[in-house]
DNA sequence: GAACGTATTTTTGCATACACAAAACAGCCT
DNA sequence: AGGCTGTTTTGTGTATGCAAAAATACGTTC
């Protein structure tokens, strides 16, 4: 059995991937404003590197769609506007509800018996009210559904998805009663899994992530962000 | 042969671009086959280049997906089971299928008439059976279902898969009957998008693709490829 | 004063050079 | 023989230099 996630193996983080989780952080921040150039020579200099990781790293940023690289004529930040970013939850959504879909359909009962204790695990956390042990295990309650599709490629995707969204966790929703509310809905969603009842699953996924965005649609134009 | 595969907005190729289409064609061919150590200095030795280039190139190459970098330790192709590969197709089904549903529901009356277009301009291209003029138009005809989801990220997303798995078109799959299939079966969507029944729109995108697939997966099989 | 063409500057794309980590290898020890 | 350890070797990660293409500044012409 392959684990899953087997890459925690950065031992010593590589200087553009320092340089490269920076950009991205700041752009996540708003820190860099979208259409900003990025200057190569200007962001060795600030980070005390040369050209060449800088480069790397913003080939990589480009990548994950946080950057815009027109040829010779150099990197822009990417327009995040909340519109975008309301496209990228309403993608994330509909892949959730896909993965969630396939998954009940798919699951075996070892998968099956290790997302109930997943969800049962999770009480506790609402209780306590702990936000940053609840994203860990959210973000595992979510992976284990990916990975149920048996569809390692779909998978990945979500995956990706999911970290492209996390850029924008500065809006993390610390809510008490989203806490809740987010743990209901997956309750609900247990519920249609357990009845294997996949279209009705995938409704109550969608619903939840939009749910989520919906939250922080409110907090973005409240903060007038973008 | 294999022309056309990235945006033809690129007025002077890039060498790194060069290096990438070359580099991909031979992984998609099977040339370069799966595992294969590449080292930066004698690929640039083999296209005249130096290592920076190269560098380039294998990173966007695994963006995309086709080789798998290790921190230090170099860059492989990436294995491309034929499980892998229909575990892609099945993505790229599911998305487009999402894709058409949540399309029928929000394109606009110049969108639809523009689809029709499209589809009804393909018929005598089935008739001579220009496999060429059928792949552009079976683009053209997807990528206008993408644009009418009016979700700009959506819509990249589902043509960066579709890119992706223009990767294996050697298989192209030139069999007189399945030309015809395929314009049959964009009928039945074109009529359930109509009809305004993007449910049923979806699940007929879904079977699309997925004969496809299994068509390619036949080709896979009979030629022992993976 | 505006439009155009040219010179200058800036910045990217590529080449080369170097440092250092990790595999490969050799010799030594048990 | 087999495993451990120090050395060599290979190859990546990074720095720097150079040339060409954009961007910019400038002067000329109308």
């Amino acid at each position: 059995m392959t684990d899953g996630l087997d890459n925690a193996a950065e031992d010593r983080e590589l200087l553009f991937d320092r340089i490269r989780n920076a950009l991205a952080d700041e752009i996540a921040t708003g820190k860099l404003e979208a259409g900003a150039a990025l200057d190569e020579q200007q962001l060795a200099d600030r980070f005390g590197a040369s050209r060449t990781p800088v480069r790397e790293a913003l080939r990589q940023l480009a990548a994950n769609g946080l950057v815009e690289v027109r040829a010779r004529r150099g990197v822009v930040v990417a327009r995040m506007t909340p519109e975008r970013i309301m496209d990228m939850f309403e993608t994330a959504a509909e892949i959730e509800a896909m993965c969630v879909r396939l998954a009940t359909y798919r699951m075996t009962p070892l998968e099956r018996s290790h997302l109930i204790e997943l969800h049962d695990a999770s009480e506790p956390i609402v209780k306590k009210g702990d936000f940053d042990a609840y994203d860990t295990f959210n973000r595992a309650f979510h992976e284990a559904i990916y990975h149920a599709t048996h569809n390692s490629f779909l998978a990945e995707e979500a995956i990706a998805i999911r970290h492209r969204l996390m850029a924008f966790r500065r809006a993390q929703l610390q809510q008490e009663e989203r806490l809740d509310r987010s743990r209901a809905e997956h309750e609900a969603i247990m519920q249609a899994i357990a009845e294997g009842d996949g279209e009705m699953a995938s409704r109550r996924m969608r619903a939840h992530m939009l749910n989520a965005a919906t939250a922080l649609r409110r907090f973005i134009e409240a903060n007038k962000f973008g």
